[in-house]
DNA sequence: ATCCTAATTGAAAAGACTTTTCAATTAGGA
DNA sequence: TCCTAATTGAAAAGTCTTTTCAATTAGGAT
């Protein structure tokens, strides 16, 4: 299931929010790209759809859309944060060192492991936070 | 092997770097507990050791000792990023929610995980990272 | 279709965190 | 003990994020 500006829209209604043009901007932005995006990024991309579109709104609805779980923060390896829309469910993000194109994994097998961690430390475990990085195919071409 | 003062202090040395009182008055602070610490809370330990250890300097140490793997950042739920004392090879860290106890598991059962992502990503993985958060034998007995 | 109200907005200011700059100090080999 | 490069703290600058507030807007009520 790929997510459209109308899916989106529509789960921002259900949560009472009101569905205006930067809230729209930064989903368009969203859907243009799978690489996490920085606020300052969804800003300049979602310009193109709201022209004056404000940095603090991009803020205010990355912080909304992060509660009803439409979007999802991302650490980059330099340190920076991104965001990218979020698929349903529990899943894992492989980022790229080189391009940060992302591919989300959905179905965690950590399961297991998880429970090997609880064992031996005593902790009831509540989350897991895993982001794994390497090369995408087509940069692992390039040297 | 637990890190004393000694054997971290050698490693500063062997990696061509001085021993001051700044990077001392750090690693005590590190030293002092297994929570993550924040770099104004490493200055505040720290200047119980070394009376005018200042906040850059304290970036500047933590810099350093990340470059040489004696600390590790640790990324809070909350936003804040800690640093710990990290301890040698590949570990992953449970992180309690209440008490920002930390335990570091060392060995990773990761790697059945890692080769089917790579199978199923065509990504080449060269690295991953996981925090796993819980609560800590203590705190489950707080409501 | 128009009105109304609370939600939402952008700009400016404030705030938090981190890095850079630079003159003064210090560690540790000569 | 001396010397030199590494290291330091303070101040300034820079970046990122949040708060404040008056103006605007979405969307249900009329």
């Amino acid at each position: 299931m790929t997510a459209t500006l109308e899916t989106l829209a529509q789960q921002l209604r259900e949560h009472g929010h009101k569905l205006t043009q930067p809230r729209c901007a930064v989903l368009h932005a969203l859907l243009s790209t799978a690489k996490p995006l920085s606020p300052a990024e969804i800003q300049a991309l979602g310009q193109g759809f709201c022209a004056d579109l404000g940095l603090v709104t991009v803020y205010r609805t990355l912080e909304l859309m992060e509660e009803i779980e439409l979007v999802r923060p991302v650490h980059l390896a330099d340190g920076c944060h991104g965001y990218v829309l979020a698929t349903p469910g529990h899943t894992h993000h492989v980022i790229c060192e080189r391009c940060h194109a992302v591919i989300e994994i959905s179905g965690c097998g950590m399961g297991d492991f998880l429970n090997f961690v609880a064992e031996r430390t005593g902790y009831r475990i509540t989350g897991h936070w895993l982001e794994i990085s390497g090369l995408c195919a087509d940069c692992q071409h390039i040297p």
